[in-house]
DNA sequence: GTCATAAACTAATGAGATTAGTATAGTTTG
DNA sequence: CAAACTATACTAATCTCATTAGTTTATGAC
């Protein structure tokens, strides 16, 4: 019908997206995104390379994004207050983007060729966080644990969450409070300030 | 060639779990299962329930297996030494057994029909966590909130670990040990003993 | 020994990813 | 302004994989 349908890389993959996160990003086909954009399957071709590919650019797109949000929330703040904001920010990307932050941790295991943007987008999603963890004047080493620990932290909870893991009547808000709190008040134990 | 190979469904599903830890979950084929055993893939069929069947089946495995290894490594131990083991033996199967475990988390939010056996399996897990919260003397909500944040934690730094999300040159098993400890350290200010 | 059943098989179907080759709409250039 | 170029869409075909249907045969029950 039409041989130009004016699109391009990043509405390729924000379609994607926006399928995983309702469908789940393991339930994600090329045929879903083409029919979603008005498209045949292999014209996505044209944009992307392939399903690897594609999985790629979305955890590229979401790593971004995550980025983005975790340092919105911690502007302007520092100590407790800035990382129950990043934690806040982080947990409600995982809840409200469940399928691009799936693409994010892509089980680097497997991955054959470390796309390089990815690697640069994950390296700069820390400094956010590491920032933050500057204003506890920890060591150098003490802050690397003290990242991986916050990130494990948050990933866990949020996607358990979004997995549908807590399944009891009880406040999981209340229960992500606890879990930060308890993560902040461990910080002291190592850091040089009140 | 050979109308009876002598199988049944947990070789079956034993095979399965050792592929996908080998090449991860999302990379199992029948096909593959099939090889393994010496079979063709549609003979799979008369043990299993397709692929979906598959990985209920994996699942609830898996399941059984993680909490048997945590409810042994807890014995004769209460309080701090209980925790650390617990998440030791935890974490020790993550990385044992990658594909296993990896199967015990299936997204709930898109699994149509809740497998009882599964339902049930979940259910048994958390008793030896309980058991062991048990020695700390905290209110029923308490305890439960420390269970999500024990577990939340737990899984996503194992997660994290196996999908290689640790690239720095800084022990793991340091900050794995840091990330118990302030946990422990945060459930006595619940805790109703020393 | 006969029979029922379980467990293997082959053949066929259908979904999905991917590649090859074709056509056309914009854009660039003379 | 027209010709050529290029990007983007298409159809057709192939490959892998899951799944179903129908067939055969070993093994255990009687």
């Amino acid at each position: 019908m039409s041989p130009r349908a004016g699109l391009d890389r990043a509405t390729v993959v924000e379609a994607a997206a926006a399928l995983a996160d309702q469908k789940g990003l393991e339930n994600l086909t090329l045929g879903h995104v083409a029919e979603r954009l008005g498209i045949r399957t292999p014209s996505l071709y044209n944009h992307i390379a392939g399903l690897p590919g594609l999985r790629g650019e979305m955890a590229v797109v979401g790593v971004r994004e995550l980025t983005r949000r975790v340092s919105q929330a911690a502007i302007g703040k520092t100590g407790d207050e800035a990382i129950e904001a990043l934690a806040d920010a982080y947990r409600a990307f995982v809840r409200e983007r469940p399928g691009l932050y799936a693409a994010t941790f892509p089980a680097s295991r497997f991955r054959k060729p470390a796309h390089p943007d990815l690697q640069c987008a994950e390296e700069e999603a820390l400094v956010p966080m590491l920032t933050v963890l500057a204003s506890f004047k920890l060591t150098d080493e003490d802050a690397l644990h003290a990242l991986r620990c916050l990130t494990a932290s948050m990933h866990g909870f949020a996607t358990m969450e979004v997995a549908g893991g807590f399944g009891l009547a009880l406040s999981v808000d209340e229960s992500f409070r606890r879990l930060v709190r308890t993560y902040i008040d461990g910080l002291r134990q190592f850091s040089q300030v009140s």
